[in-house]
DNA sequence: TGAGTTTGCGTGTGCGTACACGGAATTTAT
DNA sequence: ATAAATTCCGTGTACGCACACGCAAACTCA
C-alpha cells in the first residue's frame, strides 16, 4: 500500500523497477483513484477566495452571490469553504483589496476582472502560483489558462445589432448611449459596441442606418437633453443602465423608440413591462456565480478535466417571455 | 456506533430513552452525515434507467444522449450506472419497452413522456414504488412529485406569438403549420399553440391579425400546396420541422414570409443561415439530458433537497447569434 | 424459577485512500 | 571490516460511515 501510494503521488522513495511494475498494473487494470475515499482520507478544506465588488446595492452582483451561495451550499460537504473579499466602487479600494487577496492563502480564486489593467498583473501572479482561477462576468482574453464563465460580449453586441435592425420604418437612426460608471468592465463594454457595429458591417444591404453616440457619466439623468433624441428610432445601451434612457423618454413622452439593453434589473424590468424597453439581453448572473464555483469544485475537488470557457446563452428577454422566477 | 447508526437510519432495536438522547446531541452539535463516507461504506451502485426514443436518426434526441453521457461520465465515480431502454417510433414498440422498463429493477428513471396517455399509468407505478423520476423534454402536469427538466411549452408559444408580431406590414396573416409525426409529444405541441394564441388574446391592440391552420402528416413535403401560402405573412411551426415549410417556400421562390420554429436541427440551421427561417427557439437538448441526470444524482447520491422543476431558458436563435458550438 | 424468546446494545470489520513511522536493505564513509 | 548514512519498503492507523454478528438484558410463559 505504502509503496503504491508513493508511486501514485510520485513522492519518490521507491525503486524505479517497482515504479514501472506498478504503473504497468495501473495501466493494465485501468485503475482510477476513488476521489471519495481520497478526499475522506485527505480530510482537507478547499479554500476558494471570492473577489467581487461590494454587492449590497448592486442587483446584478447580488444575483451572482446568490448563485455562489447556492453552489457552496452543495459543495460544503466536500470541504469547500469560501472567503469573500469585497471592494468598493473605486480603483483605490480595488487595489487595496488586491493586496489583501494576494496575501491570503487560498486553493482557488473566483474573480471579476472589472478593472482591466490592474487585473492583468494580479492574474499573472496566480498563474505563477499555479492556483486555478475562474473569471466571471468579463474575460481577459490573454492566453492564460484561467477559466471564464460569462457571455461572449462581442456576440451579444452583434445580436443587439440584429435586434435593432427590426425596423418599422426603413430609414433608421440608431443612438448608442454610453452611460459609464467607474465600476464597470470597460472591455466588455467596448466588445459589445464592437459587435454591434460589426453586425451592420457584415450586412451591407442595411445601408439606410445612421449612428450617433453619446456618453454620460454616472447615473446622470440630468445630463440628458431632448435634442439628443431628435430623429432617433432606436437606442442601444451597452450595459445595464437602459432604464435611465427609458426614464427620460417616458418623462418627456417620447414614444416609438426601440430600446435595447442588458440585464434584468428591477428598473429595467419595469420599463420592459411598460413597453418602453423592447429587448433585454439577460446575462443570467445567478447561473454565472453558480457555474463559476462549480468549475472550481470540479477542477480541485473532483480533479476532472474541465472546459476552459463556459458561455452563458444570449437570452433575449421581451416583455412576453419575462418571468420573475429567473433573475 | 452501532446504536447511533440504528437511530440515524431509524432501524429500530434501540430504547426510546437513547433515541432521544442521541437525537438531542445530533441537534445540539448540528451533526450532518458525511455523504462521502456514507457512499464509500455503502459501496453501492446507483442504477438509473434511461427510457427514450431510439435516437440514431433523431438529431434532437442524439443531443439529449450526449448530455446524458457527459453527466454520467462525471458521476460514474460516485457509482452511477445507466441502463438504456430505447423504443422505435410507434406505440407498439413503446408499450413493449414500457414492460421491459417496469420489470427492470432501478433506483431512478429518466424518461420522456412522449405518448401522453400511455405514460400516465407508467409514471404512477414509479410513484407507487417510490422511485424518483425525472421527465425531460415534455412534462405531464399531474400533481405528481416527479421532476421536470425542459421548457415551459406554453410560454415558448407565447414568445413565438410575440416574435411573429414583429410586423413589416400592418395587416398580417399567420399560418400555423402542424406537421405531425407519431413520435411526438402532442401535449407540448398543444401547449405551444395554446400559448401562441394566448399572446394575441392578451394583446387586443393587435386586431389586424388573421390566423389559419394546416395539418400535415409525417414529413410530407408533397402534401404542401401553393394556395396554402397565398397571402400568408408569417408562419409558426410548433415543432422542429420548420425546415419542411422553408424548403417548400424556397423551392417555389416565395419570399418575405417570416418563419418561426423550434430546435437547431441541421436542416433548420441551413434555412436560418439562408434567411428563410427567421427565428428558432432552442430547447438546449444537451443541457436537458445533462440536467436530468444531474437532478437524479443530487437526489439519490447526494440526497439533497432539489427543485422539482428546472426550466430551460427560452433561447431565441437568429442567424446572427447562432454559433455551431451550442447544439 | 428456569428455559425460551425478544429486544437492546457494543464490537469489529470493511469501504478506498493518505500518510506517519519504523525496520530492512543498500550504499557510503572510515 | 564496521559504523553511519541513505534509500527503500511494509505495517498500522485514520478518515466517517454501514452493517453483520454475538452477547447481555429484559421480557414471556409455563
Amino acid at each position: 500500500m505504502g509503496t503504491v501510494d508513493r508511486i501514485i503521488h510520485n513522492r519518490g522513495q521507491v525503486a524505479q523497477e517497482n515504479v514501472d511494475k506498478v504503473n504497468a498494473i495501473i495501466e493494465k487494470y485501468g485503475y482510477k483513484r476513488n476521489i471519495l475515499a481520497s478526499n475522506l482520507a485527505l480530510n482537507k478544506k478547499f479554500r476558494f477566495a471570492v473577489f467581487l465588488p461590494q454587492y449590497e446595492k448592486l442587483e446584478y452582483w447580488k444575483s451572482q452571490i446568490i448563485g455562489i451561495e447556492k453552489a457552496v451550499l452543495e459543495f460544503s460537504k466536500f470541504g469547500v469553504v469560501l472567503d469573500y473579499f469585497f471592494y468598493d466602487f473605486n480603483e483605490v479600494s480595488f487595489k487595496k483589496t488586491v493586496q489583501k487577496v494576494l496575501e491570503f492563502d487560498c486553493d482557488a480564486l473566483l474573480f471579476a476582472p472589472i478593472f482591466h489593467e490592474e487585473s492583468i498583473h494580479f492574474l499573472q501572479e496566480y498563474e505563477k502560483r499555479n492556483i486555478p482561477v475562474v473569471m466571471i462576468d468579463s474575460n481577459i482574453d490573454s492566453e492564460s489558462k484561467h477559466a471564464y464563465v460569462g457571455q461572449d460580449a462581442f456576440q451579444s453586441g452583434y445580436l443587439a445589432g440584429r435586434l435593432s435592425s427590426f425596423a418599422v420604418k426603413n430609414k433608421r437612426h440608431i443612438l448608442i448611449c454610453k452611460i459609464t460608471r467607474e465600476i464597470e468592465s470597460t472591455s466588455v463594454y467596448l466588445q459589445r459596441i464592437d459587435g454591434f457595429y460589426s453586425f451592420f458591417k457584415d450586412h451591407e444591404e442595411l445601408t439606410n442606418f445612421k449612428f450617433s453616440e453619446i456618453t454620460i457619466k454616472d447615473s446622470g439623468f440630468d445630463q440628458l437633453t431632448l435634442d439628443m433624441f431628435s430623429g432617433i428610432n432606436s437606442i442601444f445601451v451597452p450595459n445595464s443602465r437602459a432604464y435611465i434612457v427609458a426614464g427620460f423618454l417616458e418623462k418627456n413622452n417620447i414614444k416609438g423608440v426601440r430600446i435595447i439593453g442588458y440585464d434584468l434589473l428591477k428598473e429595467n424590468i419595469e420599463y420592459l413591462n411598460k413597453g418602453i424597453i423592447d429587448f433585454l439581453i439577460n446575462q443570467r448572473p445567478e447561473d454565472q456565480g453558480y457555474m463559476g464555483i462549480t468549475y472550481l469544485y470540479k477542477k480541485l475537488v473532483l480533479q476532472e478535466e474541465t472546459e476552459k470557457t463556459h458561455y452563458i446563452p444570449l437570452e433575449i428577454i421581451l416583455k412576453e417571455n419575462y418571468s420573475p422566477a429567473k433573475n
